[in-house]
DNA sequence: TGATTGGTTAAGCATTCACTTAAGTATCAG
DNA sequence: CTGATACTTAAGTGAATGCTTAACCAATCA
């Protein structure tokens, strides 16, 4: 698929990433400086700010620079919508199921009706 | 960071792809045959394959061949896991929001007190 | 039996991804 | 002003990703 990137998209891309995860977690406790999310990482800052970057871009995060320091801050908005989007298929699949039950459980009772959606 | 690939992982790189989202969508309504899933999709099958493989070793879906069709169903157990790492760290963000709100509005009644953590 | 349907295997290819190093640029501290 | 700190920019590289086509196999059907 050539590209669609819905905002969505971005985000699933970018917590796909260990590292980006690692970082969301570490942001989740509050907000932090792009060298104190660089330093249980064992790769270099360039590294870290193009995690950032694909974080930012993705709206999951967002960043302020004051003086020489770039703080970081979680967006629980867009953390929300991505819960939302899980939530929402597991919980067609779990009324699938309901539905499902339900017919077995009254077939055995009135047999000879016809099938569930 | 050199493939660390936890179960977790997987899923969500699984996910990050829209035409896999596609498929998660479609076989949330229900199970569904492997060219079921590639009719609304515009790439060969074997394409479609390939991301039902990625799918299926994520372990967001499972799937089992009778006769020559393949039938691909949802794993609720495995979105859910997903729903909550990201439920956990938006959970997280919101209690320090609100630690955080009940400091500022105590220390404007209690002047000189000490931040919170 | 021979064609069709439904899927599988294999190989190749262009693009994207996750890094790297090297060389900057501001800001702040002494 | 001088040096250190906190990034930033740029360019390059190897590996992974998302496709493709071609050929194949195994159930089902006329």
């Amino acid at each position: 698929m050539l590209n669609q990137s819905t905002s969505l998209d971005l985000m699933f891309q970018a917590l796909a990433d260990p590292t980006r995860r690692i970082m969301v977690e570490r942001l989740s406790q509050g907000p932090a400086s792009v060298s104190e999310l660089a330093k249980p990482l064992t790769m270099s800052l360039p590294a870290v700010v193009q995690h950032l970057q694909i974080l930012e871009t993705s709206g999951l995060v967002r960043s302020e620079k004051i003086g020489r320091v770039r703080t970081v801050t979680i967006e629980p908005g867009a953390l929300q919508r991505v819960e939302q989007w899980v939530n929402d298929r597991r919980m067609l699949w779990e009324r699938r199921l309901d539905r499902l039950g339900a017919y077995l459980a009254q077939s055995t009772d009135e047999p000879g009706q016809e099938g569930p959606a």
